[in-house]
DNA sequence: ACCTCGCCAGACACCGGTGTCAACGCCCGC
DNA sequence: GCGGGCGTTGACACCGGTGTCTGGCGAGGT
């Protein structure tokens, strides 16, 4: 018995579930020190056996679930996930954040959510404020700041946990995440090439993205693979919105010699491009074969639904997740799992085609 | 000096920055007990403002900021608010979380989304659960687990800050943020009669969503304005989803007499009407007018752009936010500002006309 | 001059956990 | 029989704040 015994009507609001169970209930319940229960939550390998079903007995019992904030006070580190993002695309951050539960679903973890703007000229003070004030237990940052290094290096210096969502290896294993967008555009690329294109186009991201590069970089290597070469003239930069993406088109479209496929970065500008197409009164995939990237809702939207390369955002997420917790398992499966790939729907065809 | 001198290497690593200072570190270097230094914190009225400028001083000088860990233990509450949410809508979802954390700037609280099933035999105890776990201050819910009074019965129970944000007052006014759909349903029934509209179909969302049903409600009163009434065999169920609303106008126009126009529920099930009237050789406007409800990115992403009208999630957000932390200034703007409004594209024209 | 009251500030316990270190019992070897 | 090492446990301080209660002090009433 450590503390001092309870007053009487303590134990009966215990007992009601009126009051949740402390640490000192439960030890005072199991007849032993609280350190002794402490190390048992932590699993401590030094508590005989007989100890420790006790105690459990007594934590089973009463639904004992130890208090985050205490215990988060003595370790000096909180039991939150932030997730940082400055992707616009609702989509892509609401598939993150179920990834990211996914895989923290029964760990005692929450995740906390922080948007920002990669812009911003207080971008490292700012998310160096919000993980300290919360004293974070680690963060999940996604394109484009994952691939900021100030961002990482501040994180490495206040010793924060981190995992990097980026389209290749920005940092050591064990930080970063990779969504092989490259092998994405390569399917993209060959998908066009094996239809039969010969003069096609590409609407890239944001330069600041590096799946932007990486997605055009693959497609290049898709069509070389069957001769097909990416003319300058029908590279176009967008930023990897829907605007962007009409516009970049329209000015594709405008070309004398002008594409018979376009591949934009994304599904929200693949989405522009088929506004552009209508506009210049080319039917789709007839006269234009248009794929896209992402495989969100957007893509079966449209008019004709669009042939797109999924990405697995949430499975992404859900690694992220594991990583950050130290669960090894989810790395060890078929990497093919997580890769990028080909989703055929009704835009892209064969060129000079008529549509059915 | 209340507690023990420091080693002197701990005032070196606080003057760089190395370690955060606390409330022992002000109280020390202001020369009183960290108990003064908590009433200024907590903006106590007894103490005397030169006290009160000398803490403040020292306060800025080494940028504290108290913890909030250490503050939410001697509380028992933490500094987190919980985002509570069924809706799988992802722009919902995140237009929702930005309008929280414009609240919420600055305040010192965060975010922790939280997405739930409602259907789930075990919701209530698994929301009661995440709220205990991490003692959140309060929590913000939206459609349509805003609308089950199981939870909003266990939330008054366990002493939870909540508020509830549904398209009527479902809760006292302290608890509700009343969206208005039915506002925005009658701006769709007004828009459809204006334009000569006399057949007119709906389809609503699912029918345990209150706003499925003042939407239609609103779109009724809109019509009936103008003296037309909505027929029975012209209104279908819906889910809120793109197939669904699909199905639905498939069933709406293979109707011996076929609305001319048609209300979806949201601009998901807009677009599925889209594609239903594609498949039935229908063009839009021309044979069929469209409406949606959200004025999501969806809407101005497929073709023709949808006419819908656009609910102010980001803002309702906000005031949910600012409600919850007792900011009561949001509420005495001019209603007018958070009221749904019609937004017309090219979906809607007027009966028979044909498209430009 | 004395008592009371209100204002202000501090001492101390407490919130619910963990780290450190010492104590205990037991088995081993000499 | 005794010292040493190991496995197990508990006492106590501490993490960084807040609640309660008490005491010192000056102003006001009698």
């Amino acid at each position: 018995m450590s503390s001092r015994t309870p007053k009487p009507s303590d134990d009966e609001a215990l007992q009601s579930g009126r009051r949740r169970a402390t640490i000192n209930d439960v030890a005072r319940l199991a007849g032993v020190s609280k350190k002794t229960v402490s190390r048992v939550i932590n699993r401590s390998p030094s508590v005989r056996p007989e100890t420790r079903e006790k105690i459990e007995a007594v934590i089973a019992r009463y639904g004992y679930a130890p208090d985050p904030q205490a215990r988060g006070l003595a370790f000096r580190r909180s039991f939150l996930i932030g997730l940082i993002y400055d992707n616009p695309n609702p989509q892509y951050v609401v598939n993150m954040q179920l990834g990211l539960l996914d895989g923290m679903r029964g760990s005692g973890f929450e995740l906390v959510v922080h948007p920002c703007d990669r812009g911003s000229t207080t971008l490292v003070p700012d998310i160096r404020a919000f993980i300290e004030r919360q004293k974070l237990f680690g963060v999940v940052l996604t394109p484009s700041v994952s691939e900021d290094e100030a961002v990482a290096e501040m994180l490495r210096e206040i010793g924060c946990e981190y995992v990097r969502v980026a389209s290749v290896a920005v940092d050591s294993e064990a930080h970063s995440i990779v969504t092989r967008d490259r092998h994405g555009g390569l399917l993209a690329g060959r998908h066009l090439a094996e239809l039969g294109h010969r003069r096609v186009g590409f609407i890239s991201g944001p330069d600041r993205f590096r799946s932007s590069h990486e997605r055009r970089g693959g497609f290049e290597e898709g069509l070389k693979e069957h001769g097909v070469a990416l003319a300058a003239d029908c590279v176009a930069e967008g930023a990897y919105t829907f605007e962007s993406g009409m516009e970049a088109a329209a000015r594709l479209l405008a070309l004398k010699d002008r594409p018979t496929a376009i591949f934009a970065g994304n599904d929200e500008m693949a989405a522009g491009v088929l506004h552009a197409a209508r506009r210049a009164g080319l039917s789709v995939p007839g006269d234009l074969s248009v794929i896209g990237f992402d495989d969100f809702q957007i893509a079966s939207r449209v008019w004709p639904p669009l042939t797109t390369i999924r990405a697995p955002t949430r499975e992404i997420g859900r690694l992220a997740a594991d990583r950050l917790l130290g669960v090894t398992e989810g790395d060890k499966r078929d990497p093919e799992w997580r890769l990028p790939s080909l989703v055929v729907r009704d835009s892209t065809a064969a060129p000079g085609k008529q549509e059915p």
